[in-house]
DNA sequence: TCAAAAGTGTTGCTCATACACCCATGA
DNA sequence: TCATGGGTGTATGAGCAACACTTTTGA
């Protein structure tokens, strides 16, 4: 029982490397006509065994002079040309049997603002550059995925779940300025259910996440009010770890 | 930016082997005479470079041929010669400066039954194989460890004493059965603040984790009725990922 | 009979929900 | 003027903190 692998972190102890790979499960928001908006993310096709066409999560090998969340960031933006408005690293997965050889995945996921993927989508359009081998799939109904990875979506999609029950996470998908209407329906996309609009503007006024505007946008009714994310908050509360050093740039 | 490392999980790819390492935090209860319990954990007294002579998580390699979870079990079996009452991955700590060579550490955290570990100890007295090298601090006031320990010790007694806000998870350092008061007190070490005895006895009853018992532990005083946990409920709510699969024994 | 802890009752506050209602706009 | 969503008011109930109170024991 007592096998004497040397204490870790030491340099020169004979130790059993492993290949580590950076994966990511980003979620956007998706609203195609006037349905209510949906929870989307980015998957890529796999070109090579194991599992060769089947879709899998964004990722790559870890760099041995990048940190982990520079990796993520890294990979993340090789698949959507984007930076993340959050990113929060989810699990580290190594059983056994989750690939055919040893590897341990470390998990990120991610919020990436609608309107930033959407202006991207659009400039690929207009370029004829499209991605190949990218796609975007609603995040509740995937089709089976390369690996473990249907599994990791099934539990980002809870910690995303439980996060927006005690943060104010949910602008991290919503443009600069945005509605209490906009922000409800996220909130409603991600838990699937529908909320009360007069109990949710209270709850969010009370919060002091959010600075009202000058603006308004108008429709066919009243105009609504425009809010504005108020950067003193932190999006969640994440101890000690406090947010990662922000790789993600600022696109004001 | 766009690097082509190519996509993960490849068994054929060229990619950057890395040296994992499985730590834990271990947290189990000390009271000495009649003072308030308190958290303690066991260090490892580094042996060699870097860091040599100061204080480290026990932990150790990651072997190819465990899960990430097993090599945790092993590297506490091997520490203390327990297994945990509680076991939950942490964090994966891997920044470039964290070690004088890149070490991607998976981190777990992990309760130890005070009785256990008092039986163990006492063994190890009569025995006089105390072993060397380990030794339990005060949770909340550690000397100046290895690497990033310091900082990780801070996040996992976050993770803590959140989990005690919203999961029943405090017996995982008690014994078999225990009164409401010894549970409460467990809180409030791990908390580190006073708890209405009253109060305290309606949350845990209306929680539905405890089972009462016919035994009654006396003193000079009123006799405390006994409770033992109810293993039908879960410890802790961990989502899609459920309780790993416990290599922990049932030393019932 | 007294000290001390076990255990019960009661009150008041905070907060979430449900829902009735008024407001402002475009058509 | 009317339909529609924006926005306000308010009653109800659950849950929790505070604390007074009763019970049961050993000394």
């Amino acid at each position: 029982m007592t096998r004497t692998n040397p204490s870790p972190d030491t340099a020169d102890a004979e130790s059993t490397e492993t290949r580590v790979a950076v994966s990511t499960v980003i979620f956007s928001l998706r609203r195609d006509g006037d349905e209510d908006p949906r929870l989307v993310l980015p998957l890529v096709k796999r070109t090579r065994d194991p599992y060769e066409g089947l879709w899998a999560l964004p990722g790559g090998w870890l760099d041995a002079s990048e940190n982990l969340d520079e990796a993520a960031s890294r990979t993340l933006a090789e698949t959507t040309g984007l930076s993340a408005s959050y990113l929060e690293q989810l699990y580290a997965f190594g059983d056994i049997g989750r690939s055919p050889s040893r590897v341990v995945s470390i998990v990120y996921w991610a919020l990436l603002r609608s309107d930033e993927v959407d202006a991207q989508s659009a400039a690929h359009a207009a370029a004829g550059d499209a991605p190949e081998n990218v796609d975007w799939f609603t995040a509740t109904d995937l089709p089976g995925l390369a690996f473990d990875h249907n599994a990791i979506v099934d539990y980002a999609l809870w910690r995303l779940r439980n996060k927006v029950g005690y943060s104010r996470i949910a602008h991290g998908l919503l443009p600069d300025a945005f509605t209490l209407a906009d922000l409800r329906e996220v909130n409603e996309a991600i838990l699937d259910r529908k909320l009360d609009p007069a109990n949710f503007r209270r709850q969010v006024e009370n919060s002091n996440t959010l600075i009202p505007t000058e603006s308004f946008r108008t429709g066919s009714h009243r105009p609504a009010r425009l809010y504005r994310y108020n950067q003193d908050v932190e999006l969640a509360d994440r101890g000690p770890l406090g947010r990662p050093r922000s790789h993600e740039s600022s696109t004001t």
